[in-house]
DNA sequence: AATCACTTGTGTCAAAAGGTACAGGTTCTA
DNA sequence: TAGAACCTGTACCTTTTGACACAAGTGATT
């Protein structure tokens, strides 16, 4: 099955048009470790479809970045997808973390398609709403929730989408994730390992 | 002109079918203050489109809340919209701060028409849109900026959207607004006017 | 003018989080 | 095997924010 495929059955695009469209216009690319897919401040010319591999998107400060989200397959970023629709600049940083293929879908494309195909319009809308709670959602935890519940928090959602109870992340790596400083992430876990909720190893967490 | 005739022109509806459809199905009414228009965990039936007054929408935990946004005329609520799409639950608050006109559309007819018409289709994508980057902008907000600069961010946002340097709010007002308590907020404004940034008088605040 | 509900001002203390500094551990590679 | 680069632990101090307590001001109503 090729990369069209898996997208096609993924987003259930049915229309022939629609797939010969994407296939016309769509180009396949293979994305090293550590590349800019958009870049805050820049234009988006291009909406990244991401069929495998991980980037991660985030948002930065002068001195601090905070996490938004990860686009992982078969997902796109909402931000270039809003983006899309009004052919405007990016708000944002998304860096591949790993090598990543993606299928890249010139931007005036996509808008137009969202009213002319039905499943195009529902892989849009239905992006923009799973991304909205998803924000609301740390919005919510961040304002909520003091450091270390949202450590565990981390913690936990992580062990439970990599099915391991094993964390290969290192504190600084943890702190900006969280948006906070290493030592204070350093200090949690250490209560946190004295409360016999988790094991320190170097470079490596195993929650318990 | 008619409250119906208003939305058409502020949301660009230039349709005959979709005025038409609207104009039986929608419902006009008159809420008054500090009524519900959506709770928590409840099922939305309708969406509301805010002709005229104030509707306030956030989200609580068990001792505090938090601000999302305000939708004014001639807005609707983004996460009513959300739950539309998928016949959902609502996670939020919303509540009438002044007697506010809506129009109310069943929930049905929302996702069928954005595909249906090209003006509903922005309508509900611009909602989106817009509604993702303000809650973008205060997450953001959140996580960089300390209470002070926050407080100052809003009370100039307040002033420049009610076109007056006189903000008549209490503290425990803004303290609510922004996730604080009262006390913090009497502090900050305090040194704000020693700094020569505002005058304080008794349930009002002038910025200088 | 007395009362009530609400608002504002402020002092003290405690908790949460961040900043600095430094000691020492691990891994890799030249 | 000697760095270099990165990771972890921790002590100490500061800033920010929140909690509690109480005094006093304002406006409306009776």
């Amino acid at each position: 099955m090729t990369e069209f495929d898996q997208l096609f059955k993924a987003l259930n695009i049915v229309e022939d048009n629609l797939k010969e469209e994407i296939l016309k216009v769509g180009i396949l690319q293979t994305v090293p470790e550590n590349s800019f897919i958009v870049e805050q401040y820049k234009y988006i010319k291009w909406l990244a479809l991401v069929i495998s591999g991980k980037v991660r998107v985030w948002q930065e400060n002068e001195d601090r970045q905070i996490l938004l989200y990860y686009v992982k397959p078969i997902q796109t970023c909402v931000l270039s997808l809003s983006a899309t629709f009004r052919d405007f600049k990016s708000i944002v940083n998304a860096k591949t973390e790993e090598e990543t293929t993606i299928i890249k879908i010139p931007v005036r494309f996509v808008s137009e398609w969202s009213f002319k195909y039905n499943s195009w319009n529902k892989f849009t809308t239905d992006s923009f709403i799973f991304s909205y709670e998803d924000l609301l959602h740390s919005y919510k935890n961040l304002a909520f929730n003091k450091i270390d519940k949202r450590l565990l928090d981390y913690l936990q959602s992580f062990s439970k989408k990599n099915n391991s109870t094993n964390i290969n992340l290192s504190h600084s790596q943890l702190a900006k994730e969280i948006g906070t400083t290493r030592e204070v992430i350093s200090k949690i876990l250490k209560q946190f390992e004295l409360a016999g909720i988790v094991n320190l190893r170097f470079k490596q967490i195993e929650l318990l």
